[in-house]
DNA sequence: AAAATGTATGTAAACGTTTACGGAACTTTT
DNA sequence: AAAAGTTCCGTAAACGTTTACATACATTTT
């Protein structure tokens, strides 16, 4: 016997799909007797409520839609613990969804979301997104949402986000201060607004310094170690290598770290390496990676709040918000 | 102006709704130009068609719940990986949720799944989950279910799992041959079955080599590296250390490399250490771990075969299936 | 005895969508 | 000119649930 509806409890108890209702319901206009009955129908048959037929009738899903790149990176898992359990402290719920950075499938999501009748959504933008409309209708639709990590400000939604530029300034600032002259960076995907700050900071610091920055020392890839290591071959393998890398991420300081064993360059003493991100295995990795910390799980926790306070809010016009996270400077011992 | 409806449209066009739904669907019967004016109206105003309404209506949602222990664990995120892209292809959608290991939040997730009329359940059960009755009823309500990884022998499901004790087995025999002399065993919580399995694997390689476990060279500990590492300060400070551990997990063995850096210990001269899982950091560490590998990509790749051809079967009793996946020893530097 | 109150239940509409069925207004065939 | 076919569209039911409103009966108050 496969999924029961109140009708059919109703039907096999003859009486009428109001009083199955109310029954579930607890409600005080139902015999005890009754009441009794029912319940232990439905428990007999596992009676579950279709989220479908609540969700037509009454205007609120209690449902919060999350999307991220990609899920297989400590980064925004903790950022998805961080939100869910904020969410699920009040009752909402939490579905999950990967675009893994390519722009359909995001728009795809997107579309599904608003399918869903999710009363807010919240997103960390792929890289390969340059079109916003898919985002931007979302304000007609009156569904609140909120970019965290990825923000763009073509976009209308909250924002939860790190101070890059200082992220990348403290990054460039620390590698000088330790003596380095031939610093690089390995930058993000130039489509993103994070990429081109923490490169905009790292740039500052080392004007700052009267330090200059060749050109063969800026270089793009992806967060996918894979390309990383291989961009970090490249650079490593340059006439006049350089004494120091600036990773925008710590999965690419990985890459980093492997051409270097590769190459037989010792790190830091060769090579100085910092990253960004501050994930679990920089303490354990040799040496211990030196980075530059983001609260992955804090902004996980903001995004939700603000989210939350929006959806809640009966106020039409609820004012957009931006939260700021300040990056620190984590000190171990690949500088 | 928010959610609109297929109502809405037709109201604004005065025709009725049957005629806007078959317009969308770009039905044969309705006159182009009474097409182009539904197509436009409904593309200005964002419409997009409440799954809702659809689930309601359909007896098939074309979505597949999927539940994970955790998702900052990139052996659950692999997985989830595998299992996404292969119903995607397949025109399925996947709803994920984590159950952090907490009986309540599984049941909780499982009857939300019953409620969203999911056409498919996946799950890797919780190490505190000791009653299958949530997970037994899915059988009478007619919903498919796969178990990955963590799957148990009471529970009536597909199953897609390790040969643990032969992993188990394997990482035991390595150390044998690598001359260790006191080999110890952390093994995860007893409540998994996995756990038993790879424990009994590895007791059989000690005792066909007529080796001795010595009780104090067995404890438990759970897969979270706080928990590990704590244990694996213990075991080291035992009046006599082993001189080789075998980590029931990658995860595991992460907290025993940071004991053994704080305890001063070299790896592998010093302590001996295998894993199990391949996670990407493994070559990373230092020393480079040697750890018995798990295809989790494939796993979760085969989960998703397996219950979607379930799910398309139109025999009500489709028969269980097994998928055991053969672990293979992954030598590196750290044994 | 009539009126008022309380208790337990039923009726029906609504949410958004699809689709079987029917039918009106044409056009084509005989 | 009648018959048959085509084109386009509307009506209404169904999916599962909640809830305002109505109602029937029983009990209490006047």
């Amino acid at each position: 016997m496969p999924q029961v509806s109140i009708k059919d409890i109703a039907r096999m108890l003859n009486i009428s799909v109001a009083t199955v209702s109310r029954a579930l319901h607890n409600r005080y206009d139902v015999k005890p007797e009754t009441k009794l009955k029912v319940l232990e129908l439905a428990e007999r048959l596992n009676y579950r409520p279709s989220s479908h037929a609540i969700g037509l009738l009454k205007k609120r899903t209690h449902t919060i839609g999350l999307v991220v790149p990609e899920i297989d990176n400590q980064f925004f898992s903790e950022i998805i613990n961080g939100l869910e359990n904020v969410a699920y402290q009040q009752g909402y719920n939490v579905m999950i969804f990967q675009s893994q950075n390519i722009y359909e499938r995001e728009v795809k999501i997107i579309d599904q979301l608003i399918g869903a009748r999710v009363d807010g959504i919240a997103i960390s933008i792929g890289s390969s997104t340059l079109d916003f409309k898919h985002l931007n209708m979302l304000k007609d639709l009156d569904i609140p949402l909120a970019m965290f990590d990825r923000a763009n400000d073509q976009v209308y939604g909250h924002k939860i986000i790190n101070d890059n530029f200082e992220g990348g300034y403290k990054a460039g600032e620390f590698l000088i201060k330790s003596g380095r002259k031939r610093i690089a960076h390995i930058a993000g995907p130039s489509t993103l607004k994070l990429t081109r700050l923490r490169m905009q900071g790292f740039k500052a610091a080392l004007r700052d310094a009267q330090m200059e920055l060749r050109p063969e020392y800026l270089v793009h890839t992806t967060f996918r170690m894979e390309d990383s290591h291989q961009t970090a071959l490249d650079l490593l393998s340059l006439p006049e290598p350089p004494d120091a890398i600036f990773a925008v991420s710590d999965y690419v300081a990985l890459g980093v770290l492997k051409a270097a064993r590769e190459l037989h360059l010792h790190v830091p003493n060769d090579l100085a390496l910092i990253g960004f991100t501050n994930l679990a295995v920089g303490p354990l990795l040799e040496p211990p990676l030196t980075t530059i910390s983001q609260q992955s799980y804090e902004m996980g926790e903001e995004t939700a709040r603000i989210l939350l306070e929006n959806i809640e809010s009966s106020d039409k016009d609820f004012k957009l918000q931006t939260r700021i996270f300040k990056p620190e400077l984590v000190i171990r011992n690949s500088v």
